[in-house]
DNA sequence: GGCTTTATGTACTGGTTGGTTAATAATGGG
DNA sequence: CCCATTATTAACCAACCAGTACATAAAGCC
C-alpha cells in the first residue's frame, strides 16, 4: 500500500520496492506545504510525516532536523520559483516591449507561486539566517539583475531611457510591487476591501505597475507615448 | 524589588503597591518585542513573562491566552502606528510638495517601526485572521486614503496631476514600496548585498520611491518640471 | 549466498510549553 | 472594620513534539 508504482523498459508495471529519491521528494514536497503554511516554528514534522508516504523517521534519515529540512526546502523554493523564469526572449523586443513584458512577468510570476513568496516572508521573519546557510541560492539570482542591466543600457542607448536609473534598484521597485501584492493580501483586503484583489483589479494593477516602472525610466521626450490606460 | 515607584501629587515618592493598568502596558510590550521577534508560533509565553516585572499567570489574568494576547499585540502595534502619522499638514501644501512629503514620509515611518512591519508580516502568514476579528485596527487606517485622495484631487484639479489615478491604488503603491523595503531587508540583502539598505542607499532609495510616484501621478506637461535627482 | 551498506518501520522518550489550581494579598465600598 | 472584588504568586500538569533506539528488510557486491 505504500509502496509507489513505476513502470520498467518493457512497459510491465511492477512494485518499486525502493524509491531514495522519490521519498526525497515526497517530503520535500509535503514539507513545503507545512512550512509555507505554518512557518518554521509552526510547522509540524509529524504532520508533515502524516502527509507522506514514508513515516517521520525517513525525515530525520534524509534531513538530519527540522532546520535542515527547512532550508532544504528553501533552497527548492527558490529553485522551482527561478526555474520557471528563465528565457523570457527579452533581447529580441525592443526596450519599451522588454521592459513591459518583464514587469507583467514578474507580477504574474509572483503571483502564481504564493508557497514561495510565503517561504520569503518567513525566511525575513527569520532575518534571513538560513539563505546565508545556503551558497546555491545567492547564485540562482544574479540572472534577473543581468537581463534587466541589458534591456536598460539598450533602452538608454536608443534614447528611450533616461540616464540615471540603476539596474539594482528597478529591480528592487518591480519585485516590491509585485511581492507585496501577494505577502500583504490578507491585510490590505481586511482594511481595505479586496476590490484590488479581484482578477478585473489584479490585471489592472498588474498593467499600473508595468506602467508605473515604464514612467519611472522613460525619458522626458518619450513619457507621451505611453498608451492612455493599456490597449 | 518588583513594585513600581511613582511619584504623588506633593512630589513625594512611594510605594505603588498595585499598578493594574502598568502591569498590562509592561506585558503588551513585552510580548510585542517577542511575538514581532519570533511569530505567534515560535514566541513563548514563559519569555514573554520572563520580560515582564511579573508572573506568567498575569498574562493569562489579562489576556486570556496566547491568541487573545496576540491580538491585542497586533492592535497595539497597528494603534501605536497610526498615532505617530496624524497631522502630516498636507492641505497647506502644493500637491506636488504634498505628495512628495508624503511619499517620503511614509517610507521612513515604515523604516522607523520594523517591530510593527514584523507584526504585520506575522500577521499575513496567518492569513489575516486575527485582524479580521479586532473591529478597532480596520476603521484606523482610512484617513491614510483620505488624505491621500485630497491630495490627488486638488492636483488633479490644478492639472498638474493626470486623470485616472486612483487614491486606493496609488496608497498601495506607496505602500508596497515602503513595506518591502523593510520586510525583506534579510533575504534581498543576502543575495545582492546590502548596498541599497546603507544610509545613502536608503537616502537614495526613499528618493526615488517620490520620484516614481510622482512621475506616475504627473501629468504630461509637468513631467519635465522633475528634479533631475533632487536638489 | 554471505556480508556490507542503504533504507525503512515501530515504538518510545525527555524536554518544552500553554495553560491551571489553589491560596493569598491588596483594595474599595458601605 | 468587614466583606466582596480585584490582583498576584508559586507550584503544578498534561499535551505536544522534536528527536532517538532498535530492529530489520532490501540492494549491491564479490
Amino acid at each position: 500500500m505504500r509502496r509507489s508504482v513505476s513502470v520498467d523498459e518493457d512497459g510491465k508495471v511492477r512494485q518499486a520496492k525502493r524509491d531514495p529519491e522519490g521519498v526525497r521528494r515526497d517530503i520535500l514536497s509535503a514539507a513545503m506545504e507545512e512550512f509555507s503554511l505554518n512557518g518554521l516554528s509552526g510547522g509540524r514534522i509529524d504532520e508533515i510525516a502524516a502527509r507522506t508516504r514514508t513515516s517521520k523517521r525517513m525525515i530525520y534519515y534524509y534531513f538530519g532536523d527540522k532546520e535542515g529540512l527547512y532550508e532544504r526546502v528553501l533552497e527548492e523554493a527558490y529553485a522551482k520559483v527561478r526555474g520557471g523564469e528563465s528565457d523570457l526572449g527579452l533581447d529580441a523586443l525592443a526596450p519599451v516591449a522588454a521592459l513591459t513584458k518583464l514587469c507583467r512577468f514578474t507580477f504574474d510570476h509572483h503571483r502564481a507561486n504564493p508557497a514561495f513568496i510565503r517561504m520569503v516572508m518567513i525566511e525575513n521573519i527569520h532575518h534571513g539566517r538560513h539563505l546565508l546557510h545556503s551558497e546555491a541560492i545567492r547564485g540562482l539570482n544574479r540572472p534577473a539583475i543581468e537581463a534587466l542591466e541589458s534591456v536598460l543600457r539598450r533602452g538608454q542607448a536608443e534614447g528611450v531611457f533616461r540616464a540615471g536609473v540603476e539596474a539594482l534598484e528597478l529591480h528592487w521597485q518591480i519585485s516590491a510591487l509585485s511581492f507585496f501584492n501577494v505577502s500583504n493580501v490578507a491585510t490590505f483586503s481586511a482594511i481595505f476591501g479586496d476590490s484590488l484583489f479581484t482578477a478585473d483589479g489584479q490585471e489592472q494593477l498588474s498593467r499600473h505597475v508595468a506602467e508605473m516602472v515604464l514612467r519611472y525610466v522613460l525619458s522626458p521626450g518619450h513619457v507621451g507615448a505611453i498608451s492612455p490606460s493599456d490597449g
